[in-house]
DNA sequence: GATGAATGAGAATTCATTCAT
DNA sequence: GATGAATGAATTCTCATTCAT
């Protein structure tokens, strides 16, 4: 890591790569995911990642300049499902069509975790030491926050929204977390109705569902 | 060969400290914490908590018998701590009493987080590969989440309360975790009020603060 | 931490081998040899060993998870080599042709110390601290006693048969190990016809040699 | 060890000891060679016998300048115990006279060896890294050696007696070794028989027990 | 394109010895 | 006389990265 090549320019952004190529750097890029999931962003060796995808250690540095980089990569990818996933939502009313659309959206998000959730994860743990990684990860949630901020702004008056709308992508993103580890169990769909619930009744608290 | 230690039984649990030797051990305890605030656990080197604690290696395996022995001494430290502030929240209420009940309650967490943060986001770093310690932190949070839930539980009665509440500690505990980490600014109390509100008003929603 | 290795199972128990890698660590195996030979077990640093086999630590790891894994399989080889030896032993009789038998055999046994002395010697200090090396050295010495005591078991009638044919070992080992050590000079043919009379004649004592 | 004292010079071997001193002392003696006897001696660190002397690390380099020094005191006298062994061994004859001499020293042997096996089993430990210790220890063992050869060179004429000597001391030394290792069983006063019938007939062969 | 082998800088840990009380 | 605490050099072991085939 800290011997990485300077700036880890990634050795495949330059040259074409053909099919095979191809295959193979998905195959690392979902490897790591797994492993990432199993033991988490810094337990994970490359060695680990390497014989996940049943290739070898040059294999690896032919496509990555680094682990870094690697996780570069991924950070990339999640970034973008999580950019359609903010544009997916659209603005939540405080009336049941709000609800609706909160939990709806709240399914989608759902299922990009599942996906996405160790990358997500391992944010958090490079973001505290600084990584380029770390930074990147916390500015896609920063960015998920505005947006979600944005959505509720026009709605909420009483909140202070920066706030609000980061305790939500708190709670959101944590919930998952924890369900994901397996320390929640219940049927998906009522667990999102009542996150849904609460987020929606968290924002417009007394006046939720009131008709006028 | 020599790595005796068996699973790092503390070397301390066996003998008496004099003051001095607590002494010693109390600085390297405060300052792992100081450290891992800054560069996460899995990032910690030993060589920086005995720098941060002006001492020696050798001081160091005087007292904990790994890094990870230390970090299970904190850990402990903080459950106890946790276990306090559990019981510090009464049960919260539908009504103006239970908001300010849960405003006045959030304040003790916030400064018990400021203290234990670091320690509090390293288990979810060793959670995910499997170390004891990992356990014993999911274990504290589970036990909160669980505590919280029997304080609503009763008031409560269109949520899942298991969900419910570990959705609001998600929340709770992750917001704080991108406050300490310097993501949110804004004035401590009124960022409380904010989150006080949202709880309140997630766990109550439309009836909150009407008066029936 | 990290130290995942489980009591060192040996990293190239799984993988084959091209025959570079096989060279590296066979030249790691007869570098040990000499230094153990030159500085004992417990004396002997990793360190040593790569210099001597000129490679690095990282290789070595790479091929044995510690320096007790090493040990191990030098151990291994060692006791196959005694195994065939004790088989070469055929049944020892009281007359000239049984001494003629033995003093052959002990050549074959000298032979085979000059190269696994170093090891035979270290189980001695293995053994003491109840390492598995230590118990296999033992079992091997055991085994091979065992089958000396066999092999004289039929001929020797006045004597405890395990207690003689430890005592030969211990006396055909050790004298050994003197030897190797410096501490005895002379010609070897002679020294070892000397050991064989000593050992013939204390084993069939008063009737050896006499013509029935 | 390395850093130790240079030369080693004993503490206490200037001042006069009182009494308690003394007892200490001895405690420190004592206690170390237990732990030689389980762990062996490179195996056993200055921690293991003070806590089996029931003292602290202070209080061991107030009597020994390192654990070489009181390893040597030990080497020393042990040694005055072999020398006496020595002198009681009379000259060996082929008859029956002198297997029951070899047989009474023997007895004698075993006795001292039951205290300080362990010392001298840690010679040969020591001798192969040329430590003084080691030093002093295999010129024990020569000494030994010779005596025993001067005590059989007038009645042995077709043996090298250096050889047969040595040969025996090596059988003596080690049996007993593996003995107090529990390698063996059975009676200790059969076995020393045993091994007495064996030596004799070693050195005198066909003619042992023949009255002339 | 792919691979097994090699490397070496770093990290953890041990333990004889010294020091302050 | 005795002791608990401190030290740091020496050692083992890890793992990202590079190399040769």
């Amino acid at each position: 890591m800290a011997r990485a090549n300077e700036a880890g320019s990634a050795p495949t952004r330059d040259r074409e790569l053909r099919a095979r190529g191809k295959r193979t750097m998905r195959r690392l890029l979902d490897a790591s995911v797994t492993v990432f999931a199993r033991k988490g962003f810094h337990a994970t060796r490359v060695d680990d990642i390497v014989k996940a995808a049943r290739t070898s250690h040059g294999t690896f540095y032919l496509y990555f300049s680094s682990k870094d980089d690697l996780f570069r990569e991924l950070t990339e990818e999640v970034a973008e499902q999580m950019a359609t996933l903010v544009e997916a939502l659209g603005p939540v009313s405080p009336d049941e069509a709000g609800l609706a659309a909160l939990r709806t959206w709240l399914g989608q998000f759902s299922e990009v975790y599942e996906r996405c959730g160790p990358v997500i994860g391992a944010w958090t743990e490079a973001e505290i030491d600084g990584t380029e990684v770390g930074r990147i990860g916390a500015d896609v949630l920063a960015g998920f926050t505005l947006a979600l901020g944005r959505q509720i702004a026009s709605s909420v008056d009483d909140l202070d929204p920066a706030v609000a709308s980061m305790a939500l992508v708190a709670m959101i993103e944590r919930y998952h977390y924890y369900a994901l580890g397996g320390m929640v169990e219940g049927d998906r769909g009522q667990v999102l109705d009542t996150l849904a619930a609460i987020t929606h009744a968290g924002l417009f608290g007394a006046r939720a569902g009131v008709p006028a």
